[in-house]
DNA sequence: CAGCATCCAGTTGGATACTG
DNA sequence: CAGTATCCAACTGGATGCTG
């Protein structure tokens, strides 16, 4: 399909570039509900998220908090110098986020049965 | 770290139970938002989403379709024997979801310059 | 037309070990 | 305590060819 290839690739970037999908992309992040979560409740501290969302692999903390750090969503700010002591927190634009993963949340909460029973159909009816 | 895998293991899979997660790795999957959006215009035969959603591979789309389909969002009817059809409508369950996928759309393209800008002055300052 | 099967490259994310 | 660096297994998603 070589001749397609141009096409196909404004396609995939256009869909890149879609600013639905690159927040759908982010949210979607295995961890950032959960530490969205945490943050919501006000700041906390590397080690405090760490335990609060204790699935992490410690590379995956770090590297969720830096995307979502560059992305404005979450500030971090560093302080001590002998007893290291970094907070991370919600900026403004990540709290004008939550609404919206609360939106998710509720929908969530309120449809997952649904979603569970059409699965279950869905498998037996295939089987 | 043998004497934690247990735990990990427990929070990694209440992580992958929890319906919020779920519900956001579903809208995250590359193709869904485009595809949910087409439906919401009404039904479609799979060769308008091919065309429609022109990115995805024919396997991608249809996996999708199928996902969507077993997870009770869209329903699938087919008809026609020799030129067969295939149609793709949401379910109730899907229109349900379809207010929040807006709420996440009004978000991001109301916030995605300051993401951008985020960005910039992240990358800006790191190297 | 709609869909399935296979192969495979690129990415993701976890384990582990080490630094200031 | 917070973070970095490396290695690697598993998964995702695209290309291609075939079927009813």
């Amino acid at each position: 399909m070589a001749e397609r290839d141009d096409t196909r690739a404004a396609y995939l970037t256009s869909v890149a570039a879609c600013p639905t999908h690159r927040v759908l992309d982010r949210m979607g992040d295995r961890w950032v509900s959960l530490i969205l979560n945490q943050l919501s409740g006000g700041p906390r501290r590397h080690g405090e998220l760490a335990r609060a969302v204790a699935g992490a692999s410690q590379k995956m903390l770090t590297q969720t908090l830096r995307g979502l750090e560059r992305d404005g969503l979450v500030a971090r700010s560093e302080s001590g110098t002998a007893a290291r002591r970094v907070e991370y927190r919600l900026t403004a634009l990540g709290e004008s986020l939550m609404p919206v993963m609360t939106a998710v949340t509720v929908w969530a909460e309120r449809h997952i049965d649904e979603v569970d029973a059409a699965r279950s159909a869905f498998d037996a009816a295939v089987s």
